[in-house]
DNA sequence: CCCAAAAATTAAGGTATCTTAAGAAATTCG
DNA sequence: CGAATTTCTTAAGATACCTTAATTTTTGGG
């Protein structure tokens, strides 16, 4: 595990031995079970999520009770829910383990500590948000490019590990189209 | 200028006069005219903007030739278009003034000259990605969770300012809608 | 102040996508 | 292995929103 935080760091930053193991120390490894929840609905998020090994998913409920996923998160990607992690306010949202998930985590008071301590990470946040940032415009850009089938197969190319880990109605969800639509579109293609 | 940029740091990071000014002197000073870009299609934005005041667009052409406009900002918001920025590739989007707009621009070289003399800037733009993610995940969200019709009067709500100062086009633009049916959708409330 | 250009409105017809409801297929787990 | 649960598919009817095209209203520069 501390090799892998160690490569995925010196992607953007470069950390001394000494600089990672200080803040690997600080990280806490636990094991979610397929079905857990990292976190839900209405409570603070208190922690970032590290994903050693998994698949997390994000969603609300809408009001008619029905699942509304947000985002995926995989190995090597950092999951929580922003708003309420940096504001400290309830989450509208839940995070859930669709596989054994193993994960590194932090409070933000252990973030922040951190950050004091060693500015190097605060640089790294900067462009792990900048990075996320990013992806976000991107994915904002697709909905307003793309009609439904188009994001059906743009997905299933850009992420086809997705296609065969997580069930379609999830990806449905994910891409804002109705299972039952979607069904129809997969249908017409072939 | 300066007290305005001061006043704005001092809500996220508490800055000495020293460094105050070291950051200030390598901000420049710039005025747009109405209608005039900042950034064009196809080429790679290299500075990162901050409204003294004014009013500035973020907008690409679709396919078929409309504009789609995906962001406004106004007096004491940063603007760029951040993939490009980052990444230094070419920008799909362009930026331009919709009223007569006073900046303090920086480039990438210097931004990060100054990230490395004043790790407290890093700190600042680490809290401003932030806050520029949550506000892009609620854009989305509320796109997520609203139709045409909530979407314009949240709009209309949250920022009357926009509803006088920005062509009701180009508000149907931001908000997903054609002109038209935002047109019958506001008869239809009166 | 007037005219050209820009912006907003109206209306008819069309379509992408949703809703509902049911049944079929695939997984999971005792 | 078999029953229960989860996931996927089919189809008919409904609707939110778009397209096109024309007309009206507003704005701003000379």
């Amino acid at each position: 595990m501390k090799e892998q935080i160690k490569t995925y760091f010196a992607r953007y930053v470069e950390f001394n031995d000494t600089e990672i193991d200080g803040i690997y120390s600080e990280l806490k490894p636990r094991v979610f079970q397929k079905k857990e929840f990292l976190l839900e609905e209405n409570t603070v998020c208190k922690h970032n999520y590290f994903i050693i090994k998994g698949v997390v998913r994000s969603y609300y409920m809408d009001e008619k009770g029905n699942e509304k996923i947000t985002q995926f998160a995989i190995d090597n990607w950092w999951i929580t829910n922003m708003e309420s992690f940096i504001k400290e306010t309830p989450s509208t949202q839940y995070l859930q383990a669709l596989e054994e998930t193993t994960v590194l985590y932090l409070s933000k008071e252990t973030l922040e500590k951190l950050y004091s301590k060693y500015p190097k990470l605060e640089r790294l946040f900067r462009i792990i948000t900048e990075n996320m940032l990013i992806a976000n415009l991107r994915k904002s850009d697709i909905f307003l490019q793309m009609r439904s089938k188009e994001r059906y197969t743009s997905f299933a190319e850009a992420v086809p590990d997705f296609i065969q880990r997580v069930p379609q109605y999830m990806i449905a969800s994910y891409l804002e189209i109705t299972p039952e639509y979607l069904s129809e579109l997969r249908r017409n293609t072939k």
